[in-house]
DNA sequence: GTGGTCTAGACCACC
DNA sequence: GTGGTCTAGACCACG
């Protein structure tokens, strides 16, 4: 798995590793069981400090996505967390919301808003 | 026009203000020459420092979205700026990706995503 | 309220500030929203590093303990975590069967383990 | 005799095997002079490093709970150490000082922590 | 080699 | 002043 990150960016660069991640989850490059690189590897790696990856790797355990070994490694856990749907709902809906909004001060409209949603499937699929 | 301030969310207090002026300029709450409250009322009613409140104006008007008349108050601005940037479309398809990300994760699939998008369309224009 | 940290002991210090955190709301020395020393200010009282105080703070955070406001500090929650009973119910007999077979190794009976108990209480409250 | 390893736990895989071999003699399924599996079939029956139930092993023969005899395998040793030191003391004091804490934030008092400690003795006794 | 913990110091955003 | 993030380096426990 490839990571690209933006560290002058205002998204810490922490985050932006968990977003990778599970998008990657989502859309099924990474599956239960397989395991991650060492959060040093891919701190050499992406040249950044082994503890930013650290940060990124405990969060995503506390939310269930993650399971570490110790001294065995990193791996995407067995049984991934089932959201209670409606805060799932609700998290998805002020996405939407907000995803509008910034449509509609562009001077777009919902189709075209649909149309970036699509731009988005392709991305996370295929980057 | 009502606002609701999460103070202890992750999101900066005077992003939440930035946010929910912007939105309501979005769907048309707020049009153009309209008013706001000054920003020490807003604060006063917020319970919040004067100073957050006026950063949030401060960024708007900067943004172009406000204007500020010396002695008579802070405006929605007649000239609204319609900046369908390359910057806005990146920002549009970053939420994009999270919100199919979370559909995803939580078994849902695209069209689901689409649906989500039109429930918050119903929320925006009716709420 | 003041803390006990042994730094080489083999509990963590993040640890050690958590349980005592804890303990000290379980018995009401720190009640909805008290405000915490800041972690600079405490790490320094406890000549700490600052990050090792963060990291006891975050994790009671995400646990549901603690609610940083940005800016402001950190603070009790109002709304402190509701126990799902069964897994407060597992999460003690585990610990009580760990103290039973400690005390039946060192020749000892039920009733002494009551007695450990007892000590135990008044620790809490009273130190 | 069965154990039970999490290897994904907080707790080492070494120290499990230790607290199950030390309950085990606590509630009497292990007595003096019983035999004990050979580090290695252990270790291929829980599928584990074979180092890592020796070092439970090692431990377990230096606190005297066990004795090894060359050529002839790992037993319970005849003598047990009974040692009711001030460390053990504290030890149990940390662990009830947990109990207590737990029942104390879900709302529970002093009494239910000893009923779960009562309901404790009979799952080692009876399980 | 892997994760777990800690340090000392830094810069930034926020209130 | 507060919390949020990051760095570079270190030592230990585990398998």
């Amino acid at each position: 798995m490839r990571f690209l990150i933006y560290p002058s960016g205002e998204v810490p660069i922490y985050r932006q590793i968990m977003r990778q991640i599970t998008e990657a989850i989502a859309v099924g490059k990474l599956g239960r069981g397989d395991k991650l690189l060492s959060h040093r590897e891919l701190a050499e790696q992406l040249v950044i400090a082994p503890l930013t990856v650290k940060k990124a790797y405990d969060e995503l355990e506390t939310l269930g996505y993650l399971e570490t070994q110790r001294g065995r490694g990193t791996f995407i856990r067995d049984k991934l967390p089932r959201f209670n749907s409606a805060d799932q709902r609700e998290q998805m809906k002020a996405l939407a919301r907000k995803l509008l909004t910034l449509a509609y001060l562009g001077g777009l409209n919902f189709n075209d808003a649909v149309k970036v949603l699509k731009e988005a499937e392709r991305e996370i699929a295929h980057g």
